[in-house]
DNA sequence: ATGCTGCATGGAT
DNA sequence: TATCCATGCAGCA
C-alpha cells in the first residue's frame, strides 16, 4: 500500500485504478490515503469524487456494498473513497451520512467516526511518530485509512509537507478534527478500563459540548457505536493512563459553570440547527446516560487528552475557561461554532519583542499539527477580528523533549495590543477547523467578559482596573512589591513570577533574580509613597527619629503620583496629572489626591477644574519636573565623578549601599552583581540596581554625600526600619495583651544604653517605635549590634524586614554589619540634627524626608528641592507585607 | 550595535 | 525525579 499511495503524487495517471487519464499539471484531489497524501486524480475521477459519486461511478462492480438500515441507501462501506459516508451502528449495519445525523438530531444515542476506530493504531503511530504526516490533516480527509497500522509503521516523514502546508483545517471534513483530537489516544484497549469508564464519567459534573462531535467526528460524518464501544475503550485506555492524575480533564472547572449559564457555550448550547451538527444533541443525550461523555467531554473541552507518551494531561492553567465576546461574536456571525482549546497567559518573553509565544507542550501536541521537523510549519490563525496570521509553528529540542514555540506572534500581539499577563487562547472555529486565537486581556478585561470570568482555578486572578483602584481591594490584594508595582501601574512583567527562592545561589541568573527581590521591595517602598488616607481619616502622627509618619488602622489608599515642587513664590505645592487631558495642575502642597484624579476634581484652582482650560505649566517647566528624577542622578554621579572630595570619599555609604542591598537580598552581592542589570530595567530606571555605578567604578560616596545612590540606600533603610518597628509596634501591643506593662516606655536613652537587648518585660502599650525595634531584635547578633550602638533609634542593619524568618546574613555579617551600621549611625545622627533644627540643608537630608513620597519614578521628581512630608503607611499593610 | 536564532539553563511543578 | 517552560545567551547575520 505504501508504495502505492506512493504512486499517488509519483505517478503521471489518475490514481483512479480504474481511470487510465493522465492526471493534469494541477491534479484534483480525492480522498486522503494512508500515508496521509490525497489521492491525485484525474480532473473527471476528481469531480466525479467531489460530487460524492466516486463509489457509484467506479466501483458499482465491486463488493462491499451495504445498505443503510434507515434510508436503503447503497453505501460502499468497505471502500477508503467511501469511508466517511456511513457510520456503523451498534447492532451492526451502517447508516449514511444522512440518516446518521438525521437520527443525531433527533437524540439517538452516540455515534462514533468509523475513523475511530483506528485511534489506537493513530495514537500508536504518533507514539512512534508523534509529529508524522500530520500535515496532511489539516486537509480535507475523508478517510481515516492513512492511520491504519501498517501504514504507521511505514509511513516516511513528509517534511517537506509540513513545511509548506499551512494548517487550516478544511471545512468540508471533520475527520482531520477527529484526528487531531484523538490522535493522542492511546491503544491499549483494556477491558477493564473499559468498565472502569462509566464510573469515572459520572464522578465530575461533566457536560461536554456538544461540538466534540465535531472534533471527533468530522463534521457531521455520523458514525454509530458499533465502532462506539471499541473507541471508548480506546479513549478509556488513554484515560488510564492518566489515572495517575485523577482530575484529568473530567471535572473540569469550566465544564461546571458555562453550559448552566451558557456562557461557554461556545461550542455547545449556541449550536444553531442549521449548523449544528446532529451529533451535538446526540452527544448531549449522550452524557445524561454518562456514557462516553468523559472522554468527549475531555475531547471536547480541551481537557487533557493523553498522547502517545501517556502523560499528556494539560495543566489546568491551560484549561480554556471562556471564549473572548469576540470569538464567540465571529460564532454568532458565522453560523459557526467555536471549540475552546486553550489559552496561555502571556509570559513577558512571549510578550516580548522576539515574537515567539512559547506553547504549553501538550496543548501543542494536541491541537496543533503535529511537526517533525524543528522548522515546523506555518500555521494559519484567526484573530478574534477575523484577521489571519500566520505563524511559523516550531519546536527546539529540549531535553531529550520539546519545546513548541510560535513564532512571528509579534504583530499580532501587537495588534491585539497584549502584554504580558494578558492571556491568549486558541480555539478552533467549526465547521472548518480554523484556528482562532482570542485573547482576554489581564487587567482591562471587559465588563462582560469579567462577568464571563469564571474565576480562575489556578488562582491567578486577574485584576481589573477597577479593582486596583478601588481602595477596598487594595487589603485584598497581596502586598507584595509584585502588586504594589502593578498598583503603581506600571506593567506586570511576569504576572505569574516564579517564586524567588534561590536566594545565595551563586548562579549568575539567580544573582540578577535577587536584584529583582530588590528591586521588588524597592517597589514597595514606592508603593509606600502612593499611599495617601483614606478619606476623612486623621493619620496618628508618629515622630521616629525626626520624621513624621502617619499611621493608618485602616487601609489608605492609593493616591495619584504627584510631583511636589515649589513654585516662583517659594511656596510648596505639587503638580498633579488630570487623567482624562494629562495636563498638569497646581494643587496644595498638603493635597491628596485619589488615585484617579482629573481636572474637574480641581477644586483648587476652579479656573483650571475644566480639562479644556490650559495648562499651567509650559512645557518647559514639565521637562524640568518631570525628568528630574534620573537627570539629577545622572549629573550627581558625573559631579561626583570631578569632584576631588568624592573621589577619596569615605567607603561608608558605599558600604552602606552594599549591604543595603545584602541586606535585601539576604546575601552580600557578588561585585558582578552591582553590573549586571536585569532586563526589565529600563533606561531612566531610578531603583538601587540602576542608579549603582558597576563595582568598583563610580565615585566614592562621603557619609555626607547626597547622590541618588546613597540618598537611595539610606530612604532604602529607613523604610526597613519602619517597616521592621511598625512590625514590631504590632507585636508588642498583642504581646501587651498578654504581658502585664512592668514599665513605661523607656526613654531612649535608657534604650540605648540598655545591655540588655531583651525588653519585651518593658513594653508599653503606647508603641514606641525605637523601643519596638530593639525589642524585636530577638536575634543574639542583632543584640549585640543594637547594643553597642550609638544610634538611639537601636536600629540594627541586620534586620531584614522581608526576611525576619530568615537567619542574618552569613557569618562574616558581623564586620560588615558594624561597617554599615557605623556609616548608617554617622548618617541618621545628622539627619537627626537636620530634621531637628528643620532647616533645608543640604537636598540630602531633604531628600531622604520625601523621597518615599516622592520618588516614585517617571511621575515623581528628584528629592533633593522636596519639602518634608509624611509617610503614609498602613500599619496593617506593612505587617501583612512582612509577616 | 542590533536583532535574530537556536539552544541551554534551572526554577517550578 | 522527571518534565515543563520562562528566560538567558552565544553565535551569527
Amino acid at each position: 500500500m505504501t508504495s502505492t499511495s506512493a504512486a499517488a503524487s509519483s505517478s503521471k495517471f489518475c490514481f483512479n485504478s480504474n481511470c487510465k487519464e493522465l492526471k493534469s499539471e494541477r491534479p484534483g484531489k480525492g480522498w486522503r490515503l494512508r500515508n496521509g497524501e490525497l489521492a491525485e486524480l484525474c480532473d473527471r475521477c476528481a469531480s466525479v469524487f467531489e460530487e460524492g459519486r466516486f463509489c457509484d461511478t467506479f466501483h458499482l462492480n465491486v463488493g462491499g456494498w451495504t445498505t443503510c438500515e434507515s434510508c436503503g441507501k447503497r453505501v460502499h462501506s468497505g471502500c477508503i473513497v467511501s469511508a466517511h459516508e456511513f457510520t456503523l451502528l451498534d447492532p451492526g449495519g451502517i447508516e449514511c451520512v444522512a440518516c446518521s445525523r438525521k437520527n443525531a438530531a433527533l437524540g439517538s444515542i452516540s455515534s462514533w467516526p468509523p475513523s475511530l476506530l483506528f485511534h489506537s493504531s493513530l495514537s500508536e503511530r504518533f507514539k512512534e511518530y508523534p509529529a508524522k504526516d500530520w500535515s496532511q490533516l489539516p486537509g480535507s480527509c475523508p478517510v481515516p485509512w492513512r492511520q491504519a497500522p501498517n501504514l504507521f509503521s511505514t509511513s516516511t516523514p513528509q517534511p517537506e509537507l509540513h513545511s509548506r502546508v499551512p494548517y487550516e483545517v478544511d471545512l468540508t471534513t471533520g475527520i482531520d478534527r477527529l484526528n487531531v483530537s484523538d490522535r493522542l489516544s492511546t491503544p491499549s484497549l483494556e477491558k477493564k478500563q473499559y468498565e472502569e469508564f462509566p464510573e469515572r464519567l459520572m464522578n465530575g459534573p461533566l457536560k461536554p459540548f456538544a461540538r466534540d462531535i465535531h472534533e471527533n467526528g468530522n463534521a457531521g460524518v455520523n458514525c454509530e457505536e458499533q465502532h462506539g464501544s471499541c473507541l471508548a475503550k480506546s479513549r478509556l485506555s488513554s484515560l488510564k493512563e492518566e489515572s495517575s492524575n485523577p482530575p484529568l480533564g473530567l471535572t473540569v472547572p469550566y465544564t461546571s459553570t458555562d453550559e448552566a449559564n451558557g456562557q461557554i457555550v461556545v461550542s455547545g448550547t449556541h449550536l444553531r440547527p442549521s449548523s449544528q451538527p446532529p451529533l451535538a444533541k446526540q452527544f448531549n443525550s449522550n452524557l445524561h446516560n454518562g456514557l462516553d461523555s468523559p472522554a468527549e467531554t475531555q475531547i471536547r473541552n480541551g481537557r487533557p487528552r493523553p498522547d502517545g507518551r501517556g502523560r499528556n494531561q494539560l495543566f489546568p492553567r491551560y484549561w480554556p475557561r471562556f471564549t473572548d465576546q469576540d470569538l464567540q461574536q465571529i460564532s454568532a456571525d458565522s453560523n459557526s461554532i467555536i471549540t475552546p482549546l486553550f489559552e496561555k497567559m502571556l509570559s513577558a518573553s512571549d510578550a516580548g519583542r522576539i515574537g515567539r509565544l512559547v506553547l504549553p507542550k501538550k496543548c501543542a501536541e494536541a491541537y496543533f499539527p503535529p511537526i517533525s521537523q524543528p522548522e515546523g510549519l506555518p500555521l494559519k490563525v484567526q484573530d478574534s477580528k477575523g484577521k489571519e496570521w500566520v505563524f511559523q509553528f516550531r519546536f527546539w529540542p529540549n531535553n531529550n523533549s520539546r519545546m513548541y514555540v510560535l513564532e512571528g506572534v509579534t504583530p499580532c500581539i501587537q495588534n491585539m495590543q497584549l502584554q504580558a499577563g494578558d492571556v491568549v487562547t486558541f480555539s478552533r472555529l467549526e465547521p472548518g477547523g480554523k484556528l482562532v486565537m482570542g485573547f482576554r486581556k489581564a487587567s482591562t478585561a471587559s465588563a462582560s467578559e469579567q462577568d464571563n470570568e469564571v474565576k480562575n482555578s489556578n488562582g491567578v486572578s486577574t485584576h481589573g482596573d477597577a479593582e486596583l483602584a478601588d481602595p477596598t481591594s487594595w487589603s485584598k490584594v497581596d502586598k507584595s512589591g509584585y502588586i504594589a508595582k502593578e498598583a503603581l501601574g506600571t506593567k506586570l512583567a511576569a504576572p505569574r513570577k516564579r517564586k524567588n527562592s534561590m536566594l545565595g545561589s551563586k548562579s549568575k541568573r539567580l544573582r540578577i533574580d535577587n536584584e529583582d527581590l530588590i528591586e521588588l521591595k524597592l517597589t514597595w517602598e514606592e508603593a509606600q509613597g502612593l499611599l495617601r488616607p483614606p478619606p476623612n481619616y486623621v493619620a496618628n502622627v508618629v515622630l521616629i527619629e525626626g520624621f513624621e509618619f502617619e499611621e493608618y488602622e485602616d487601609a489608605p489608599v492609593l493616591g495619584m503620583p504627584t510631583i511636589f515642587a515649589t513654585d516662583k513664590s517659594g511656596e510648596k505645592i505639587q503638580w498633579a496629572q488630570c487623567n482624562d487631558c494629562f495636563k498638569w495642575r497646581k494643587l496644595p502642597y498638603d493635597a491628596l489626591l485619589p488615585s484617579k484624579w482629573t481636572c474637574s476634581s480641581n477644586s483648587w484652582d476652579p479656573e483650571r477644574s475644566l480639562c479644556s482650560a490650559a495648562q499651567e505649566l509650559t512645557a518647559e517647566e514639565l521637562e524640568n519636573l518631570v525628568p528630574n528624577c534620573n537627570r539629577a542622578a545622572s549629573k550627581k554621579i558625573k559631579a561626583a565623578k570631578r569632584e576631588p572630595e568624592n573621589v577619596d570619599a569615605l567607603e561608608g555609604l558605599d558600604t552602606l549601599a552594599d549591604l543595603a542591598i545584602m541586606g535585601e537580598g539576604g546575601v552580600l552581592p557578588a561585585s558582578s552583581q552591582a553590573t549586571t542589570k536585569h532586563p526589565r530595567h529600563r533606561p531612566g530606571c531610578s531603583c538601587i540596581v540602576c542608579i549603582q555605578p558597576p563595582s568598583g567604578k563610580g565615585p566614592k560616596h562621603k557619609q555626607t554625600c547626597t547622590c541618588n545612590v546613597c540618598q537611595t540606600v539610606k530612604r532604602r533603610f529607613r523604610t526597613l526600619m519602619m517597616r521592621r518597628e511598625k512590625k514590631q509596634s504590632q507585636k508588642e501591643a498583642a504581646d501587651a495583651a498578654l504581658e502585664k506593662q512592668q514599665q513605661p516606655s523607656l526613654p531612649d536613652k535608657v534604650l540605648e544604653n540598655d545591655p540588655l537587648p531583651c525588653t519585651s518585660a518593658g513594653n508599653s502599650n503606647s508603641p514606641n517605635p525605637k523601643k519596638v525595634v530593639s525589642e524585636g531584635l530577638d536575634d543574639g547578633s542583632n543584640r549585640v549590634k543594637s547594643s553597642i550602638s550609638p544610634f538611639k533609634g537601636q536600629i540594627d542593619l541586620n534586620i531584614q524586614p522581608e526576611r525576619e524568618e530568615e537567619s542574618s546574613p552569613g557569618s562574616d555579617s558581623g564586620s560588615m554589619m558594624r561597617l554599615l551600621q557605623d556609616a548608617t549611625d554617622k548618617y541618621i545622627r545628622q539627619q537627626s540634627i537636620l530634621s531637628s533644627i528643620g532647616e533645608k540643608t543640604s537636598g540630602g537630608t531633604e531628600g531622604e524626608k520625601t523621597s518615599n513620597t516622592v520618588d516614585l519614578g517617571a511621575s515623581h521628581q528628584d528629592t533633593d528641592t522636596d519639602p518634608p512630608t509624611v509617610f503614609s503607611i498602613k500599619t496593617s499593610a506593612s505587617t501583612s507585607a512582612t509577616g
